[in-house]
DNA sequence: AATAGACTCAACCGCCAGAAG
DNA sequence: TCTTCTGGCGGTTGAGTCTAT
């Protein structure tokens, strides 16, 4: 949706993300991971910066987002750790599994706080009335969050085995990933080329774009096929 | 059918913390 | 210790879509 595509003063595209721009994001970050963020566009030949392919990543293109409606245990979820967290989106996010900080952020804005404000919804009244009786709860949660940070990062979410049940409302974009463990076997086994991964084993140093990577070369060998924003990737 | 207002959500902005030199 | 660089986070924006009139 949303913002006209336009140009900062260093020529660097800004606005909606395009089919051709997040197939070369997605083949790069799949095929070389994001050692660094700053300097990825330029080798995945992308006129963008670094933050915006970031966010773009960690927002849409990233394995096992979750799209689409929220479940009442979702909602539920969100209500109870905002009211514990406050307006951290990043540690409500980790706690829904497909789900991203901005997504939840979103969520909120648009649908919860209205609803709680019209009516105060009954989960959260019944967090207020089990932390009055057990008075621990609350204290539980947050020594969770601080001692043993969730998992649901890059390397859980990347895995088939680890998606969500509610496999439907994962983004069809996911069947672009499966198709790559099939090409790569060792795709999924591997650590998963993230945030948690930023440097592969072998490359210690960015080697010369136009001798290594082909992608700024026309020639440009993506592990998947085609990608439309409206059907997902065609394989 | 046309219009206005409300809603949604992808994307940008600015700030901060941690790491490295 | 200071400076610079980078990733991450939360707040905000604004164009597209939906809904009511």
């Amino acid at each position: 949706m949303v913002r006209t595509p336009c140009c900062d003063k260093t020529g660097l595209r800004k606005g909606t993300w395009t089919p051709e721009e997040d197939r070369k994001l997605v083949a790069y970050v799949t095929r070389y991971g994001c050692w660094n963020w700053r300097q990825l566009p330029k080798y995945a030949g992308l006129a963008r910066c670094g933050k915006s392919c970031r966010l773009r990543w960690m927002n849409y293109l990233r394995p096992n987002i979750k799209r689409g409606n929220y479940t009442k245990e979702e909602e539920d979820t969100i209500i109870r750790l905002h009211d514990s967290l406050g307006n951290r989106w990043s540690a409500i996010a980790a706690q829904l599994p497909g789900r991203t900080d901005n997504e939840v952020k979103n969520h909120w804005h648009t649908t919860l706080k209205k609803r709680l404000k019209q009516k105060p919804c009954p989960t959260a009244e019944n967090w207020e009335n089990e932390k009055n009786k057990h008075g621990v709860i609350q204290e539980k949660e947050e020594t969770k969050l601080n001692n043993n940070p969730p998992l649901i990062l890059e390397s859980s979410l990347s895995s088939p085995q680890a998606a969500s049940s509610d496999e439907n409302s994962v983004s069809d974009d996911n069947a672009l990933f499966e198709a790559y463990e099939e090409d790569s076997g060792s795709f999924w086994t591997e650590p998963f080329l993230s945030d948690s991964y930023y440097m592969w084993s072998d490359m210690s140093v960015p080697f010369e774009a136009e001798a290594e990577f082909p992608l700024l070369n026309g020639e440009i060998l993506y592990p998947f096929g085609f990608y439309d924003q409206l059907d997902g990737f065609n394989l």
